[in-house]
DNA sequence: TTGTAAGCGTTATCAT
DNA sequence: ATGATAACGCTTACAA
């Protein structure tokens, strides 16, 4: 049995009052004698105090739940390894969910977060409109939550996106300034807000420019390798796109092999630009042309705004904060020669 | 205020014991109408049981910690799957633990795994003799738990790792059968004992074929990409070498930005080897050679392992697993032509 | 400045 | 088959 806090007491001839007084540092009502000898005596004992009683009555676990599509995919751990440095300043720790983009799974977690009693979640919420689940910690059960990334299209919610339609925007035109008019893009997965937002900035480009957006130049991706590699597929095939922006750097990688496996060079035949500027594209030839956003940053921020809730209780109000993506060229991308 | 097992008991017109029988699936002592009659109305109030409470009496969290060095090492997101989708097929989750492999990081988390009362821990243990913590925690704490990955020459603890001599001694054995004799070595930090493995394999190797292992040519790396690219840097520089062995992929990674560097072709001029065979190494070119292991198989047996020790009770015989390496032969490597 | 005692939501023990 | 009650280890009024 471990040491709890009756074998302090009763070592220091005080009551388990006094030596909570001094495990939870009341400043007032407490003798500088009697702190020191049960201070004392708790670092003699080793003493640690059971959070687990402790969350019991004050209802806090110090816990925070994180709630991700998948850790495999290379943006999350960037992503998650910010939710982790901010909550462990502050003596969080963080509960980790994979859901697979499921939305089974996804309603498990967020359960499962419930009955662990996470204070908060930080949550990549992948769905255009909020879930009965979603509705629920927003109302009866008062679970602060921030949502980042994905993105939901309401602001009554808290949450950290990059200005996704700006960024579809500058890409596209990036690439309608090389001359390039067959313009292929591949999108993430319908419901992903942040997918139709790129999309969005990808018409509006295309609006702006005069040239027509064709129909068949949009293909659903699903924001991993293989459906990078299989819309390219279709899109060098019929199509004879001279340039391609995929919804991600992943997608990107899918992209580059399409490429390779029908001979078609990057960037003399093919320009590509993707998205998330992941740190292991510096491997690929010729370096990928991209929109930057930091993951870790948003987990920091997404972090930052719920633990400030947590603190302040519920009278900070729900914002929406977008940062600026920006755009980074490098070799993937050359103008079209008629 | 949450609905509790007294609501449930006062709505049902029973005490809370019979509540709590019907909760833990008791089979004896209670009456079919009764049970189906509290099972209603706890469907009714979607009532849930608060697991801190439960925790409070039976010393259990259904939680085991998982610690790790970083995240964003490619090689661990497989892992952490590989640990979680086990452990929630068994109702447990996961708290995650970054360390950034240091050693006060290190302690703290296993001090925040003992104070948020997990179960078990899965521990990527990255040092070559058990520190204080780790005695302590096989000692009086009796938190069971398995090592996995990185190793401990201890058979005294469970632990989960692949044959790292064997494999160490299959990629260089591979470089001297294509007639190399300069062969770079990038290790893993000093103290890992993976790192110590692999290198008695590359040792070994060399004796067997009776060409001397120049001391030059070994050089210590951090298991990062950064490391393997300055170490690349002076290998290529002084000591000429015609093949590179890293001791994992990521720093194999920065043997080919080296090479590309200084104008060296992989393979003509140069042979490398990686290790870990990650998802992502098909975007190099040429394709890399390396070393298979599973990070996320790794993962599932060292969790299978835990799961059976925690339902088992200690009378579970500690034991290390060694996986069987494999070498994974790609474009990297070519026989050295005179 | 310090202590007594209630209470948090369960499970476990022992009656009935 | 069911219930009363102690106990888990702590925090927090309230009292002294």
């Amino acid at each position: 049995m471990s040491v709890t806090i009756k074998d302090i007491a009763k070592k220091a001839n005080v009551s388990i009052t006094t030596v909570s007084r001094v495990l939870n540092h009341k400043t007032e009502g407490i003798g500088q004698a009697t702190r020191k000898k049960v201070l004392d005596i708790i670092e003699e004992l080793d003493y640690r105090p059971n959070t687990i009683a402790r969350s019991m009555i004050t209802k806090q676990t110090n816990t925070i739940g994180l709630i991700i599509p998948d850790i495999r995919n290379p943006f999350f751990p960037e992503l998650v390894r910010g939710v982790e440095d901010i909550a462990n300043q502050s003596k969080y720790s963080v509960f980790l969910c994979n859901t697979d983009g499921d939305v089974d799974r996804e309603s498990e977690s967020l359960r499962l977060m419930k009955e662990k009693n996470v204070d908060g979640i930080v949550f990549t919420y992948a769905y255009a409109s909020p879930s009965k689940q979603l509705e629920e910690l927003a109302g009866n059960s008062k679970v602060p939550f921030v949502l980042l990334d994905r993105g939901l299209d309401d602001q009554k919610f808290s949450g950290v996106y990059i200005d996704n339609e700006k960024a579809g925007h500058m890409a596209t035109k990036h690439l309608l300034e090389l001359s390039h008019t067959k313009i292929g893009c591949i999108t993430g997965p319908r419901d992903i807000p942040n997918s139709k937002d790129r999309l969005k900035g990808y018409l509006k480009a295309f609006a702006e420019s005069g040239i027509p957006a064709g129909e068949n130049l949009i293909i659903e991706g699903d924001y991993q390798m293989e459906g990078g590699y299989l819309a390219a597929k279709t899109l060098l095939g019929k199509e004879n796109v001279t340039a391609i922006f995929a919804f991600n750097d992943l997608m990107a990688f899918g992209v580059y092999q399409a490429a390779a496996d029908l001979g078609i060079r990057i960037p003399e035949d093919l320009s590509v630009v993707g998205f998330d500027n992941l740190k292991y594209n510096q491997l690929l030839k010729p370096k990928l042309t991209t929109i930057e956003q930091s993951a870790y940053k948003m987990g920091e921020i997404a972090t930052e705004m719920l633990l400030k809730q947590l603190k302040e209780g519920s009278n900070v109000e729900n914002k929406t904060i977008y940062l600026e993506p920006s755009m980074i060229v490098r070799e993937s991308t050359k103008k079209l020669e008629k």
